[in-house]
DNA sequence: CAATAAATATGAGATAAATCAATATTTTTT
DNA sequence: AAAAAATATTGATTTATCTCATATTTATTG
């Protein structure tokens, strides 16, 4: 058998803590921080950032789930899934680009914290240390996003599908047996796939008794043989 | 008719100048950097950096073109093609991690500046302006690599085609006519199809006037109509 | 310059996944 | 509790693209 996943970048749509990037800033800069920072709750489906749109302020995940995702004509691409504690839109913020570069929905119901856009670039001039927080953060989200790209690239209907399951049981809800807060037609989203395929693929690995699949309710039954479909493609 | 291409990122694989980012050092930085700077000449198709290798240098093209790819067993997946005067390996030197989440290697023969990670990273830690400087070349990155992912993902056959030659008359060669120095083995990689499929597209697009093809000789005809291709799919 | 290798081109057939249409189930509204 | 709406499922068909086989051209080498 041949070494088909020879990338070693996490293909899964989650990233690590974000939270301790702000645990270099002095207690001044952690004061203006909160002094210019709003605090917002968003309903399951609302969008928090629009692409195109004015991207005053870099937004923080304090609680929820929020996709993040490219809008396209007849389907959008999303890029990643935030979980709580991350931040989403950091990138927007680079000089010359004051637009969201993606838009930001939430799943279920959130919490965000919005902070100026330029306290945040001050901090980045001023805190060389919070600087190169930023820049690891950057990195680790670009790796993140790669990792993604090929999956969404080079592996097909079925290796995607079990990358998904993974992703959502390993890092998302953190156990085998999980009620999915996402539809059928995230599904297909998150995969690249049309949502018959995807529920097609889900009745295939629930009769070769990899899953248990009943409505909202999912269980991993097999890791071992998802992780193999997941990585051979 | 529908607006398909909502996505406004540019989808082309080539970015912005990055020399300048040097130009916020001081003098004595410069210093610094250039002592621990190797130069290193390429022939034409050699490996520069190595997927998973350790990630000793940030790498700099001076001169060339090279291509920035995820190695994976059939195909490979090209993220980026760099022109010269810019950062190749850049999102590889994050804490953490010091290998390279990529494999580079040039198209033509090329000369690259190898610079001692850890001067870049006490650089960044340092100066603020020049980590400033950084964090908007990776975004920028970024924004390069979310367009070619949706190109890949949510365009057609033609429209990555099109995408292709206008990227590379456009931002690559700079004129209309040019000998294209990547086989088309390579437009298959950069377009994620098969080789058969791209010379098929290229002959469609020579007999309908967009383009004139003569072996390595390529040349662009009807712009807009490219362009209407590569937006529409 | 012939001989060989490599790259490019072309056609026929195979295939993965999309689309379309119909039905079933779940969720929401009244 | 019933009706409506949204979501999920299933099957049949279509389609874009790949694969494989085979020419042809171009490049390389003795």
């Amino acid at each position: 058998m041949i070494e088909r996943n020879i990338v070693k970048a996490p293909s899964c749509v989650v990233e690590n803590h974000h939270l301790d990037c702000f645990e270099v800033l002095t207690d001044d800069e952690k004061q203006i921080v909160e002094n210019h920072t709003l605090e917002i709750k968003y309903k399951k489906g609302e969008i928090i950032a629009k692409q195109g749109s004015f991207a005053s302020h870099v937004i923080f995940l304090k609680e929820g789930l929020v996709k993040v995702f490219l809008e396209g004509n007849p389907k959008d691409l999303i890029l990643k899934i935030i979980p709580s504690n991350h931040l989403i839109t950091l990138s927007s913020i680079y000089e010359g680009n004051t637009t969201f570069l993606y838009s930001a929905a939430t799943y279920v119901e959130s919490t965000a914290s919005l902070i100026e856009a330029d306290i945040f670039k001050q901090l980045i001039r001023k805190n060389s240390n919070f600087a190169s927080k930023i820049i690891n953060i950057l990195n680790e989200n670009t790796a993140q996003v790669y990792g993604r790209f090929y999956a969404l690239t080079r592996k097909q209907a079925h290796g995607r599908v079990a990358d998904i399951l993974l992703c959502l049981s390993q890092r998302i809800y953190k156990t085998k047996q999980f009620s999915l807060s996402l539809s059928r037609n995230d599904l297909a989203d998150l995969t690249g796939l049309s949502p018959e395929s995807v529920i097609r693929i889900l009745k295939e690995f629930k009769e070769e008794k990899l899953i248990e699949v009943k409505g909202k309710s999912i269980e991993i039954l097999n890791n071992k043989s998802l992780e193999k479909i997941s990585s051979f493609g």
